[in-house]
DNA sequence: TTTTGCGCTCCCCGCCGCGGAGTGCTAAAT
DNA sequence: ATTTAGCACTCCGCGGCGGGGAGCGCAAAA
């Protein structure tokens, strides 16, 4: 990885010019020339000389021409520069501000409010959205209850930090009365809430085990019981940690005609696994973070940037949301909504208890 | 809509002429000339004859030329009579038979399983899969169950329809202590246990306001908690009624790089609509169904097939499953690999109980 | 240091012409 | 009465050609 260009190496004129021609090329995708550019900055300057500055900003990596007699094309480095030093960044307007604060009324349940979020994402800025709803690697058992459904049905109910419920229906070998089942879970509650779950699934599993000829009938009964609930708990896998909407918006930005890398794109979407690795470099850094082309490191993102904020609730980090395009993107534009969503999709989540 | 050729209609050689081009256009892609045809069907034919053969195919709205002087290509309606009357449905070979069955072992949740019978169709057929799990029109609430999870967080659990279970958490005016949440269940399950939930929600909602003077104060805190609950699951909508998988295998049947057509389709699952309306028409038919092209009656589907079948459990149809692919596909293949499926995934919601 | 001028490169586009594949029609053959 | 052979014709795809345009670099003048 090369080191990124300082904006103090560069004249202030050097600086402008380049501005300008990332902001020309974001605006039509061409490769642009000394000519337009003359033309559009202000500094009336003849296009040779902005050749020159040009060609001093290839050699220093930040733009490269497609081939000898074409304009010029900010490279991964040159967007780099741009996003970080040069890029004054949009004012949304109250329009946008207020469709975001209204799609993310905390209206309803939280996985529909992420929801909401994703395709609130993609919507606005005609990109593909993204949330990720972080799998708390500690979830502690806050109460187990068990509700008879049938004479051997039983349904199971977890409730896991807070705002988790997990619920499965388990096949007892005899039957149970309420009164037994309350037993049972009045027990395990006992011993359990508040303990991580993994801990309590190993203990179950295997301690528990032990102890079954010292406890008497009944809680021998619940032991088999959470064995079983237990038991099926480790087979439901957290699938639903990253949400994507949108995707069909970058079937029409031109520049990615390639219908292939496109394959592979929504590929890696549907694996989730490095747009998922991506998203959890991002959760610690405070605020937008970018990733630009490839220095992403994943090579499906290779001619796509990626825009991410975390967001937060009661003052601990749950999670990163963001929004995947075209490195030709308006950052400008995009880096608020992203910045702003995450903010008030926080305070969604705040305020509810 | 025009009515369907009746294979009596034709000689014998016309159809086998018909057949061979309608395969070999399904292997290749190309249009067929009657070169080709005559070199490969075993009749010793001329290509003049063929050719003679072919204009009155194409007159019967079989076949057609995308140009004067370019072999032919089926229609819509040639592939009607193709796979209604032509066709030579494949025998699945026993790796791909276990393959399903693994893939179909009812070794954990329901809603798992439906998931992975959907990416097994696409894998197996290299399309697109889908599973319509049919939200059922009228569900019964079996049971209501209230858990205190703080002094005014309730967890509101329905159950309902043997199997599916909904839990909501509400928020109170006043706390409620596990005996009176008892007591409020108990009440709640002997008014409504056993009645359709759109019922209860109005009955709820209208009637029984009317009634609050007339009962004790507990029973009017068990009003307005009904009232809070199921105001909240009014919102909840059945949204993951169908599932997709394998879209991506769509991006290399290469006919169609029109990607903006492509988009169309995938926008279409997005908002589910119409292959819902689709997959609907198809749940009474009793095993396969296939739309072809234009006789789906939605223009995304156009230049689509889809392949269906109802699969149920228990003498009751559960739901439709598919594949959607190209108008060209094997459906030599794809016919007995959606079939099986169907029957595979109804055992296996069968044996469960 | 900037500008002007010039020659050069490369893309894009339309044009042309050609070969190939396939057709339809007519006349001969079976 | 079919089937076949022959022939003229159509249309696509491709490669080559040429001109216009956009843009570059370089050298010399301002």
């Amino acid at each position: 990885m090369v080191s990124n260009i300082d904006p103090s190496q560069l004249s202030e004129r050097s600086l402008r010019l380049f501005k300008s021609l990332v902001e020309h090329f974001i605006e039509d995708g061409a490769p642009v020339g000394s000519r337009t550019l003359a033309r559009d900055s202000k500094l009336n300057l003849s296009p040779a000389t902005i050749r020159n500055v040009m060609a001093d900003l290839e050699a220093l990596g930040l733009l490269n021409s497609p081939h000898i007699s074409a304009g010029r094309v900010p490279t991964a480095r040159g967007y780099r520069l741009f996003v970080d030093s040069l890029l004054s960044v949009d004012h949304l307007d109250s329009a946008e501000v207020d469709q975001i604060a209204r799609e993310l009324a905390p209206k309803d349940d939280v996985p529909a409010l992420m929801q909401r979020a994703s395709s609130m994402l993609s919507d606005i800025t005609r990109l593909a959205g993204v949330v990720m709803l972080p799998r708390p690697e500690q979830s502690r058992l806050r109460q187990i209850e068990f509700v008879a459904l049938s004479a051997r049905r039983i349904l199971v109910i977890l409730v896991v930090n807070e705002r988790e419920v997990q619920n499965r229906i388990i096949n007892t070998a005899r039957d149970f009365s309420p009164a037994e089942l309350q037993q049972v879970s009045n027990y395990l509650n006992e011993i359990f809430a508040g303990k991580e779950l993994n801990y309590v699934r190993a203990t179950i599993l295997d301690e528990l085990e032990k102890m079954k000829e010292q406890v008497n009938q009944s809680m021998q009964a619940a032991i088999e019981m959470a064995q079983t609930a237990f038991d099926a708990e480790a087979t439901t896998k957290p699938d639903d940690d990253l949400l994507f909407s949108g995707q069909t918006n970058l079937m029409d930005v031109a520049e990615l005609a390639d219908i292939d890398q496109l394959k592979k794109l929504f590929e890696s979407f549907n694996q989730k696994r490095d747009i998922l690795h991506l998203l959890e470099q991002a959760i610690n850094a405070d605020g937008i973070q970018i990733f630009i082309g490839e220095e992403s490191g994943y090579d499906v993102l290779d001619n796509y940037s990626v825009v991410t904020a975390p967001y937060e609730a009661d003052g601990q980090m749950l999670g990163v949301l963001g929004v995947i395009g075209p490195t030709r993107m308006h950052y400008e534009r995009v880096i608020p909504i992203v910045d702003l969503t995450a903010r008030m999709l926080g305070c969604a989540l705040n305020t509810r208890n």
